[in-house]
DNA sequence: AATTTACTTGAACGATCGTTCAGATATGTG
DNA sequence: CACATATCTGAACGATCGTTCAAGTAAATT
């Protein structure tokens, strides 16, 4: 049961995933889910409410994946790889270039605050995310001691979005790859002064 | 009467960048250009004919800008007063901080695909305008002689997307101003090499 | 002034939207 | 096996969606 409950929600993510949350329909959904509209309200109170558990799993995951670059001993290779697989997939898994969170926000006015409140609180936590993967990094010397860790956080959240944008409308994946380069290349060089 | 069409578009733009394609109701169009159902349809055909001259109307306007930058004595300094105009504004202008494109390239798969070649077009368009902005850099020695001209146009306009996506998230003017100049910064300073 | 042409109007259409709820079915308990 | 409880079902609701079109109004032409 709880199981089904995870399965459901998988489900729904990939359908607001590509369709996002004004583009997906309640039977869009009562099909993705094979359930009928009564089970879904029971369970998940409204679209809405689904979405919110969509969103929350989508972040749970999102840090799990940042938090294991962060554990590792190399973070910043570890980070090299995770941008990698979430940048460059087969066609059929296009859809998932694009980070729910970000297209999420381009619909916030139309989602209610519930879900809002849940993209949002998404966004600073796995920000949060960001900001541990530059402080281990700057313990394992891969990063500079004088690497900037809020503002880089800022930062590097900000080259995942607009890579996502860009890969998603990318048929090659060298670029993609040449443009993740530059990234960690920035990343590691002298950061501007105030 | 060729006026009015310009002003409904531009009317139509704001609220197509507000609340998206699908976001916006044909009644919410019909209030926005204070024109009734037929009218619009004589007009525009439809609610995508009408997208569809918005796109185009708002990437005509963006190269022009785009241009002008290109045009200037010091290209590299009008670039960063585009990014300030363009990320910081009050807040009921806050909407404009997004991406019409970008945000459009979110809700591509449910757009026709008469708006959805403008909006690709429009993309192509304008990296062409970043492209040239780069090259004028380079002969006013603001950019090394050594930057990789297409590919830096395809890495800045992903930071204008980036950095749109963060400017509609922030309420501190000065940590857009920050992320502005790491960008500059990062565009005149060495290449990563192939 | 009469007639043609160009444009506007707004009620109405069928389709789809998110949501509800009385009844059917399955599961757990004594 | 009888009964209580939890879960699921699917027809149906009112609202809203994009769109149409016969009728009305304004402008241009003769």
């Amino acid at each position: 049961m709880k199981y089904a409950q995870e399965d459901a929600v998988e489900k729904a993510t990939i359908l607001f995933w590509k369709k996002g949350f004004q583009g997906s329909g309640m039977r869009d959904i009562q099909q993705a889910l094979d359930m009928r509209p009564g089970s879904i309200y029971a369970r998940f109170q409204n679209k809405e409410g689904l979405f919110k558990l969509v969103v929350e799993q989508y972040v749970a995951h999102s840090k799990d994946k940042l938090q294991s670059v962060a554990d590792s001993d190399t973070p910043l290779l570890s980070l090299r790889e995770f941008f990698k697989t979430a940048l460059i997939n087969p066609d059929e898994l296009r859809y998932m270039r694009q980070c729910l969170l970000v297209k999420s926000i381009t619909e916030l006015e139309l989602i209610g605050d519930v879900g809002k409140k849940a993209v949002l609180e998404g966004m600073v936590l796995l920000n949060n995310c960001f900001a541990n993967i530059i402080e281990k990094a700057i313990e394992t010397r891969e990063l500079q001691e004088t690497t900037p860790v809020a503002f880089a956080a800022d930062w590097l959240q900000n080259q995942f979005v607009g890579l996502r944008a860009f890969a998603i409308l990318q048929t090659d994946n060298s670029a993609i790859e040449k443009m993740i380069e530059k990234v960690l290349y920035d990343l590691t060089k002298q950061w501007p002064t105030e």
